[in-house]
DNA sequence: CGCCGGCGTTAAGAAAGTGTTAAGTCCGTT
DNA sequence: AACGGACTTAACACTTTCTTAACGCCGGCG
């Protein structure tokens, strides 16, 4: 059941029903959503996560939506589409000049927002952040979903790779036995702490030159793990 | 009257006067305007054309505006716009879904026309990648559309070609199995992962010298496949 | 010292995912 | 109506990955 392509989606509006709905939509096709009820928190929001996409109600109460655009659009690419009351052509050819991905007007169909965010996630393969995290001779890179070893390649399995990828996300900080177990066995296996001694074991061994002093991907008794250069 | 920005733009529409109006709004914006009254004349005008954008009529006479798609992605990333008369959502998530870029429904204005092409012709900034590509002792010609290996030419179904062709794009990545089955099943058969296996299966036995030990078309178990070279 | 809890290691069984083949269905052609 | 090609579906054997359990190590503490 889990979504290996699942996106992150903040949703930028005021109304808290609109929202709701949104949520709905979007975790029933699989997507993480995160919400934002100003322009100025948005801003703040999109900053902080990140996300793959944004959803933009042109009607907020503190900031113009095509203020949010703009501003956004000073430092990032991530694809916007706006969601917008006001049918006037004026205002979908402003949004649309100011660099939104796509406009659509209320009431939409649950089917055509999906189909369009489809539409702008399918033209849009991941333009963030630069990909590829290092420590040691190691090399992950996220966009390709392939680890290097030096010049060598090596395998990891979606579990090991899911492990080390959340290390490397917080890394030189402990990840608690409970964050990682939440993370990626889900809510329901928060103590099953056995699942990491084992994992962490076949991923020094393929990492680590010496699995059992290990250098990089570290213990912390009683606590954690953490990822150090 | 010279535009530095100016684009070919194929007008695929059956009505004349629809046909005069894009003319008229579109040279007025600066662009080169080529129309073709049929989907079957749109194809091969497009092929000998190489516009920078299509406008789609869906409610063609010789064929639906669905398949003209369809046959259009087979061998061409440009990007499409669609117009049609229908308002019903299952028409924009199919079209959306078949790789168009933007859908509007008529009556549309002409501004809002503009911005539309705008947006579409931003975040495409001449894509031109080589029609040929290439990994071991096979090389895929995307406008012939034939795949050979070494001297011989290998006959590959449409499926077995989409799928070659989406692997191929993203050479070195995983491309996840939901990935690949919305882009070439549509976005309902997201969890059929069995049509991979068979047609993989297919594609190896055509394409690698060693099919139960494939070297190019790898598989990342839980994930989805990569193609290397 | 001997016990204990947390950890690393290993191996075997269980579960999930994959490759392969063949039969069934659909569709356009003759 | 029969045929052929392409795609879907189903069944089975096989491989990889995950879970589970057993055991040994180490340091702290009574």
């Amino acid at each position: 059941m889990d979504n290996p392509d699942k996106k992150r989606i903040l949703v930028v509006d005021d109304e808290r029903q609109i929202r709701k709905l949104l949520r709905v939509i979007l975790e029933g096709a699989g997507h993480a959503v995160h919400e934002a009820e100003t322009g100025t928190v948005g801003l703040v929001e999109a900053a902080a996560l990140q996300p793959d996409c944004v959803i933009l109600d042109l009607g907020l109460p503190d900031m113009d939506g095509c203020v949010f655009l703009e501003k956004y659009r000073e430092w990032s690419k991530t694809p916007v589409l706006v969601l917008s009351a006001r049918h006037g052509e004026d205002d979908k050819v402003k949004a649309l000049d100011l660099g939104a991905e796509d406009y659509l007007t209320k009431p939409f169909g649950a089917g055509e927002l999906l189909a369009r965010l489809r539409s702008v996630m399918r033209r849009n393969p991941h333009v963030a952040e630069s990909p590829v995290v290092s420590f040691g001779d190691v090399e992950i890179d996220r966009s390709a979903r392939t680890v290097r070893r030096g010049t060598q390649e090596v395998h990891l399995t979606s579990k090991e790779y899911a492990l080390l990828c959340l290390l490397a996300s917080h890394r030189g900080k402990v990840v608690t036995h409970r964050q990682i177990l939440r993370e990626i066995w889900g809510p329901n296996s928060e103590d099953q702490t056995h699942y990491l001694r084992v994992h962490m074991a076949h991923l020094r061994k393929k990492l680590e030159s010496t699995p059992d002093t290990p250098r990089h991907l570290l213990t912390d008794a009683g606590v954690g793990y953490r990822l150090v250069d």
